[in-house]
RNA sequence: GCGGACGUGGCGGAAUGGUAGACGCAGCAGACUUAAAAUCUGCUAUCCGAAAUGGGUGUGCGGGUUCGAGUCCCGCCGUCCGCACCA
C-alpha cells in the first residue's frame, strides 16, 4: 500500500543523494549539445541563507532543470563571495579567524542549500576567499597591469573612518559608507586603479546590445557612466593671480555663451584655494561649502551661494566683455573642470544664483515668438534658435554649439570636450580579509608585479584584530620581501583588493577552472557568455559594471574573445512580508503575534498590534521568515512551489503563511493523483478534451518557464490538475498524469523523482526529455463566439473552429438576445472576427 | 529636477486591440466526522432584482483614436525604484 500522503521528510534526502551519486547535475565541457550557462549571482557567505536567497536560486533552478529536459548541457554552478568586511567584524567580535569564521558559514549554507535540491554542478563550486581562486586573480591583475590598465596615484579618497577604509565612489550613498553608514572623509593615500575610464565608450555602447537585460539596469548603468558632451575652454583673467592667468571651464552648452554672466569655481578649484590663502573671508566661506551635505534632501533645500572673488574674465569672444569671478557652492570639483561659466536664462542653477547676486539674465535661445519673453523664475531648457548672440542669432542650437566649438578649436580657447562622470576604479582597500595585491614596492624599482612562478601571494595565518585598521600592516614579516628584480629587500603591498573585483570574473572561473591559470579560454568559450543571470537589482551598477568592464578589459589584452558576460539578465524582486508593531512603537516578529479575529494581538500578553507595510525582510523590522524550519516543516517542493507561485518574478513576494499551506496542499494534491494510478490495471477509454489540455499544458509551461513567467506557468498546471482531478479514469487521464510529473519536475523535483519511480519507471526524472508536444492539439475544435452588440457582449454561441465569416454573422444575427437588443433598428456594419468574435454596430 | 516601473476584486495577480477578473490566497455555504484536522462539492467584482439562460456599472482621473481600449495616443493624479547642484 501507498502512502497516502507524500512524505517530504524522507524523500527529500533520498533524492538529493540520488542526484549527488549520479553526477547527472555535473557539466561536461566536451559535451556534443547545444549548451546553456544558467547562473544565480553567488552569495556572501553570511551564515544563513534567507528568503531572497531561496527565491532567487528557485528560479534559476527551475530554468536550469528545465533546458537540461529541453536537450541543453546545462551549466548550473554555486560558490561563495567569501571575502569581505563581516568576516573581519566576526573576527573583532568573536576572536575567530576571518577564515575558520568563513568556512564554517560556506559549509552551513552549503547544506542549507542542498536541501532545496538545486541542481547545482557541485564540483565546480569556488570560494573565493580560497588560494586556489585569489592566486588566480592575482594572476589576472599583473595581467591587467602589464596591459596597462593598472596604475597607483596619490589621490584623494573616499575614507570610511568606521570601517577604515577606502571605498569606491559607487560605495559612497548620500555621502555615507554603503557598509558602516559612516558619513565618508576625504583623504590622500596612494592608491591602485583600474582603468575604467578606457572602457567608457564601450560600455556605454555595448548597452545597446544586451536586448535580454532590463531596460531599467541599462538606463542606470548609461547615467552612471554618463557621458556628456561640449565644449571645454578657458577664459582669460583680467589680470593674472601669481602662476595663474585662466580658468578652464566645460559646458555642454557652447552655443549659449552669449548668455554667461558670470563664471563660478568650485571652492575646492585650484584658484580659490589660492585666493583663500590671502583672504580669510573667502577661505571661511570654503570651508563652509565643504562642510555642507551631500543627501539628497540637502542638496534640495540648500541655497545657492556665492563669493565674489573680485576677480574678473574675458569673454572668450569679446575682449571687452568682463564676467565677475565667483566661487560658488554648487559648483563640483569633481567634474569637468570644477568650474563653469552661468547662463542664468538657460539654466536653473545659474538662474538662482544669479537673482541672488542680481546678475544680468539675458535670453539667448528662444522658441518661435518668444524671442522678446522675458525670463522669469524658470530657465528655459527647451529647443529654439539663438537670439542676442550677435553672429549666432538665427541658429539653431545645434548648428549655434558646432560653430562656436570651431571657432575655439580654430582660435585656439577650446576643444570640444566628452565629460564622463564615471572615475577610474579604486580597487586598494586597507583590510585583510581580501585578495593580496601582487605588487612589491622597491625603492629603486618602484611598484614591482609580483612573478606569477610566486603566486598564489598567500595571506598569513597570524594576525590579530585586536585593534582597528590593517592587520597587514602591522603583521611583523610577512610585507618584508625582496625586489622581483634587483633583488634588494623590499615591501610587499599590503592593501587588498576590494571585494568587487572577486565577482567580476567568478562566472569565467565557474565554466573552467584548471589548477595553472586563471582559465582555460576556449572552455570558457564554449560555455560564456552566460545565458541567463538571475540576481538583485541592487546589483545594477556595482557588480553588473564591474563584471563587463573586467570582461572587456580581459578581452582587450588578448584573453578572452568576446566582451560581454551576461547575454541574459533578470532582477527578481524582494520577499517581503507584513511588519507588526507594539504599542510602545517597538517591531514585533511574526511568531510573536497572531490574528484575532480580524486584529493581531501579542502572544504572550494579548495586548494590541498594529500591523504596518508590507516590507523587505529585515532584521531592523523583525519580519523576517528563516527558509529552515519552514523547509523542514513543508518540504522543499512546497517552499520552491511557493517561491515561484502568484506574484510575477520581477515583483516583490509577499511571503504569508498561507500562501506556504497553499503550495504544501498542492503537493500532497499532485501526490494523491500520482498514486490514485499506482499499483493498479491501466486505464481504458479516452479523454478528448483531458488529451488537449495536457498538451496545451505542456506548451504553455513550457513558454513560460522560459520567459521566467512563473507563475504563469504555475497556474497553468493548477488548470490542469483541476481538470485531471475532475475527469473520469481513462487511458488518457493516465497519460495525463503521468506527464504531469514531467511538467513539473523542475518545480517540485523531489516529488517528481518519487511519483516517476512510483509509477514503475527506471532512472531519474531529471534526465527525461520534455514532453513531445503534439501540435494540432493546441488548437481547439470548437470555440466560443463572443457576440457584441455596439461593443458590448450581449450572446456568446460555440461553433466549430474555423468557421466562415457569413456562417458567424448569420449565427450571432439569430441570436434572440441580439434580436432583442437591435430591435428592429438599422444595422450599420457586421465585424467578424473568425473563431473570436462577431461586433454588430447599430 | 532627471530617468524608469507601475496603478485591475478583500489580497497576490491573469488577459497577441476582441467575452475583464484565469490561477492562487482569504471568505461563505454544504458534505464526510461523535468532534476537530485533513479532504471533497458549490458560491464569491459591484449595484438593482425573489430570481432569471435580466439589466446597470466597472481596470487611478479626464479626454481622444477605434466597430471594439485594462491594453494605443494626449493631459492630469498617485505609488514605488534609481540617479542627482553632472555644468
Amino acid at each position: 500500500m501507498t502512502d497516502q500522503r507524500f512524505n517530504p521528510l524522507s524523500a527529500d534526502k533520498r533524492w538529493q543523494s540520488r542526484w549527488a551519486e549520479s553526477g547527472i547535475f555535473e557539466a561536461d565541457d566536451q559535451s556534443p549539445k547545444p549548451r546553456s550557462y544558467v547562473l544565480e549571482m553567488f552569495p556572501y557567505p553570511s551564515g544563513r541563507i534567507h528568503m531572497g536567497h531561496v527565491r532567487n536560486y528557485t528560479m534559476g533552478d527551475v530554468l536550469a532543470r528545465f533546458r537540461r529536459m529541453q536537450g541543453f548541457e546545462v551549466l548550473h554552478p554555486m560558490g561563495w563571495d567569501a571575502f569581505g568586511m563581516p568576516a573581519e567584524n566576526a573576527a573583532m567580535e568573536k576572536k575567530v579567524h576571518p577564515g575558520e569564521w568563513t568556512h564554517a558559514n560556506i559549509a552551513s549554507m552549503r547544506d542549507q542549500l542542498k536541501t532545496l535540491g538545486f541542481a547545482f554542478d557541485w564540483s565546480r563550486e569556488l570560494a573565493t576567499c580560497d588560494p586556489e581562486y585569489y592566486g588566480q586573480e592575482q594572476a589576472l591583475f599583473i595581467d591587467l597591469f602589464e596591459g596597462g590598465l593598472v596604475y597607483r596615484k596619490e589621490s584623494a579618497v573616499n575614507w570610511d573612518p568606521v570601517d577604515m577604509t577606502v571605498l569606491a565612489n559607487e560605495q559612497v550613498i548620500d555621502g555615507k559608507g554603503w557598509r558602516s553608514g559612516a558619513p565618508v572623509e576625504k583623504r590622500k593615500l596612494s592608491q591602485w586603479f583600474l582603468k575604467i575610464t578606457d572602457f567608457a565608450e564601450e560600455l556605454l555602447d555595448g548597452l545597446k546590445d544586451l536586448k535580454g537585460w532590463p531596460e531599467k539596469v541599462r538606463t542606470m548603468q548609461e547615467n552612471w557612466i554618463g557621458k556628456s558632451q561640449g565644449l571645454q575652454f578657458h577664459f582669460a583673467l583680467a589680470e593674472k593671480q601669481q602662476d595663474i592667468d585662466t580658468v578652464e571651464v566645460f559646458s555642454t552648452r557652447p552655443d549659449t555663451i552669449f548668455g554667461a554672466s558670470f563664471v563660478a569655481l568650485s571652492a575646492d578649484h585650484p584658484l580659490a584655494q589660492q585666493l583663500a590663502e590671502n583672504d580669510d573671508k573667502l577661505a571661511a566661506f570654503c570651508e563652509e561649502c565643504k562642510k555642507s551635505g551631500t543627501t539628497a534632501a540637502e542638496l534640495e533645500t540648500m541655497e545657492k551661494k556665492g563669493f565674489d572673488t573680485g576677480l574678473k574674465a574675458v569673454h572668450p569672444l569679446d575682449p571687452s566683455w568682463e564676467l565677475p569671478v565667483f566661487v560658488a557652492n554648487f559648483v563640483l570639483m569633481d567634474y569637468g573642470t570644477g568650474a563653469v561659466f552661468g547662463v542664468p536664462a538657460h539654466d536653473q542653477r545659474d538662474l538662482d544664483f544669479a537673482r541672488k547676486y542680481a546678475l544680468p539674465v539675458t535670453r539667448v535661445v528662444a522658441a518661435k515668438g518668444d524671442e522678446d519673453a522675458p525670463i522669469h523664475d524658470e530657465a528655459y531648457s527647451g529647443p529654439g534658435k539663438l537670439v542676442n548672440s550677435r553672429m549666432l542669432d538665427g541658429m539653431e542650437i545645434e548648428t549655434a554649439q558646432k560653430t562656436v566649438i570651431d571657432r575655439a578649436q580654430t582660435e585656439g580657447w577650446g576643444t570640444a570636450q566628452t565629460t564622463w562622470r564615471l572615475r577610474d576604479w579604486g580597487v586598494s582597500r586597507q583590510r585583510y580579509w581580501g585578495t593580496p595585491i601582487p605588487i612589491i614596492h622597491c625603492e629603486t624599482c618602484g611598484a614591482v608585479p609580483v612573478p606569477k612562478d610566486q603566486l598564489p601571494i598567500v595571506l598569513p595565518e597570524d594576525v590579530s584584530f585586536d585593534i582597528p585598521g590593517n592587520p597587514l600592516e602591522r603583521h611583523p614579516t610577512w610585507a618584508d620581501a625582496d625586489c622581483p628584480k634587483c633583488g634588494q629587500a623590499a615591501r610587499r603591498e599590503t592593501d587588498t583588493l576590494d571585494t568587487f573585483v572577486d565577482s567580476s570574473w567568478y562566472f569565467l572561473r565557474f565554466a573552467s577552472q584548471p589548477g595553472d591559470k586563471p582559465f582555460d579560454a576556449e572552455t570558457v568559450q564554449k560555455w560564456l557568455p552566460v545565458s541567463q543571470y538571475i540576481g538583485g537589482v541592487e546589483h545594477a551598477i556595482l557588480h553588473l559594471l564591474y563584471a563587463r568592464f573586467w570582461t572587456r578589459a580581459l578581452a582587450s589584452i588578448g584573453k578572452l574573445d568576446f566582451s560581454e558576460p551576461f547575454e541574459s539578465l533578470f532582477t527578481q524582486g524582494m520577499v517581503t512580508h507584513e511588519t507588526y508593531k507594539h504599542g510602545d512603537g517597538s517591531w514585533l516578529s511574526p511568531d510573536e503575534v497572531r490574528k484575532n479575529g480580524t486584529d493581531w494581538e501579542v502572544i504572550a500578553d494579548g495586548s494590541a498590534v498594529t500591523t504596518g507595510r508590507v516590507e523587505k525582510m529585515s532584521k531592523s523590522k523583525k519580519n523576517v521568515i528563516d527558509p529552515d524550519p519552514i523547509i523542514s516543516q513543508y518540504g522543499a517542493d512546497a517552499v520552491r512551489f511557493f517561491m515561484l507561485s502568484d506574484s510575477p518574478p520581477e515583483r516583490d513576494l509577499p511571503w504569508s503563511e498561507s500562501g506556504i499551506e497553499g503550495s504544501w496542499r498542492f503537493v500532497q494534491r499532485l501526490w494523491r493523483l500520482f498514486t490514485s494510478i499506482a499499483d493498479q490495471a491501466p486505464n481504458s477509454g479516452e479523454d478528448k478534451a483531458l488529451k488537449r489540455k495536457l498538451h496545451q499544458t505542456i506548451a504553455d509551461v513550457a513558454e513560460y518557464i522560459e520567459g521566467l513567467s512563473f507563475n504563469k506557468a504555475v497556474a497553468k498546471v493548477f488548470e490542469l490538475v483541476n481538470m485531471i482531478e475532475k475527469a473520469a479514469p481513462s487511458a488518457d487521464r493516465d497519460t495525463a498524469i503521468r506527464n504531469l510529473a514531467i511538467i513539473v519536475a523542475p518545480m517540485v523535483p523531489h516529488i517528481a523523482e518519487e511519483a516517476w519511480a512510483l509509477l514503475g519507471n527506471d532512472g531519474l526524472i531529471a534526465a527525461q526529455p520534455w514532453p513531445e508536444v503534439d501540435e494540432s492539439l493546441l488548437v481547439e475544435d470548437e470555440v466560443t463566439i463572443a457576440i457584441q452588440v455596439r461593443g458590448k457582449l450581449r450572446d456568446t454561441i460555440t461553433v466549430a473552429q474555423g468557421s466562415d465569416k457569413s456562417a458567424l454573422e448569420e449565427l450571432a444575427l439569430a441570436s434572440q438576445k441580439v434580436q432583442r437588443i437591435i430591435d428592429g433598428a438599422d444595422i450599420k456594419k457586421v465585424i467578424v472576427v473568425p473563431d473570436r468574435l462577431v461586433n454588430i454596430v447599430i
